[in-house]
DNA sequence: TATTTATGTTACCAGTTGGTTACATAATTT
DNA sequence: AAATTATGTAACCAACTGGTAACATAAATA
């Protein structure tokens, strides 16, 4: 007697869409390495055949998988306020407030951190498309942070976020692996206070001069 | 007939040396992701076998290569002059020139930048292991940019050269896998040019409201 | 020189990977 | 109701992984 399955359901979008959850489940318990067709098929319960088959491979399906939303922070989100009271904050605190959102939401997503860890360490066709498509974005939350008519108060303006960006970076995946940073516990959150603490040291550091040289010309 | 290998040499302390070496090599060609017995072996063309037998494993083996000398950069290396005519730099030049000898003794050593990475990604018993001895160092080099007397700029001193450390970390393998960051090509040496410059206008401006403060009390 | 020991190789093991083929069954259409 | 199509499963493939056991041979010792 041939194996008789008890009432297999059958219906198309809703197993695509348990694949895709399943690779957001596996991201968030194995990281990136646990991307593959056979730990995932596993996570989802269904045969891997589907992969090939409704996303052409590993590499349609993360592809699809990196174009769902919800999945990277929206701007509004990091954000954190109306735009209208964003915009009059001084750079200082616009700084502080999206790198202290940016980091709030990736708390919240460990599948996220996952996939910076993955660009981190490997240049493939798939982590090469997933910076692609989220270059744009994240250049629009540096002009968020800098503000619409934004007066350079630095030579190095980009640069200088773009090193703190990176630091933030860092320092959030080495917290998602519970690894220490230069003696630093990142599990402690009186070690992130002392961050942002740093943070508006430097840019108020930055301010004064700028003014400084305002004031001399 | 069974094989007859023709001037099979044995030399146990020479067979261990080709080992690590091995390990450095599949570090500098495959990155992390090589790290296993089979590739291990395969590239000092001998057996595997050997590596159970020396090292008691891969494991042993790592923990073994981690701590060959010659595989993280000295101090004296990142230092780049004498101790006596570093000391008398005011912080600034201290911090830019420790950032700039390290990038560089970090680009002539591809496998410690796939080690820096492999640490990013995962914590399993090796990393850690990897970690824990290097942390020492990495305080000691932060003591060596602050100077034996150090006198602190701000409350934040330790935090903001711990951030900086992150993003220069975090940008040289990025560099490495060339892969952009925040639309930023890494592999120009313009942009690291700027990147000195940023760093210079954030201690001139911490060093400026240093003044400032010290001036007001 | 004969024997023992140390060193290196080959062959195999079970488990996992990505990927394909053959098949079963639910849903739909004729 | 019968035939067809869409959807899901099971079984298999070759290639790889970490790990071990049996064997060969060079080097050291008796």
């Amino acid at each position: 007697m041939p194996q008789t399955k008890t009432s297999q359901v059958k219906n198309k979008e809703q197993t695509k869409a348990k694949i895709l959850a399943a690779v957001g489940e596996v991201l968030a318990e194995d990281g990136y390495q646990g991307l593959g067709v056979n730990r995932i098929a596993k996570q989802a319960g269904l045969a891997k055949t589907l992969i090939y088959r409704y996303f052409g491979g590993l590499e349609g399906l993360i592809q699809a998988y990196g174009e769902t939303d919800s999945f990277w922070p929206s701007v509004d989100e990091i954000r954190g306020m109306p735009e209208a009271e964003f915009k009059h904050l001084p750079l200082r605190e616009r700084c502080r407030t999206i790198f202290r959102n940016f980091r709030i939401a990736l708390k919240k997503r460990p599948h996220t951190v996952a996939i910076y860890a993955w660009e981190m360490v490997e240049n493939n066709e798939l982590t090469k498309g997933l910076i692609a498509s989220r270059t744009q974005s994240s250049l629009n939350l540096v002009k968020e942070m800098m503000g619409q008519n934004h007066v350079e108060m630095t030579d190095y303006d980009h640069e200088i976020t773009a090193m703190l960006g990176a630091a933030l970076l860092h320092l959030t995946i080495r917290e998602s692996l519970k690894s220490p940073f230069a003696g630093l516990d990142l599990d402690q959150q009186a070690t992130w206070d002392r961050f942002d603490g740093a943070l508006e040291t430097v840019f108020t550091a930055i301010e004064t001069l700028y003014k400084t040289k305002q004031g001399s010309q």
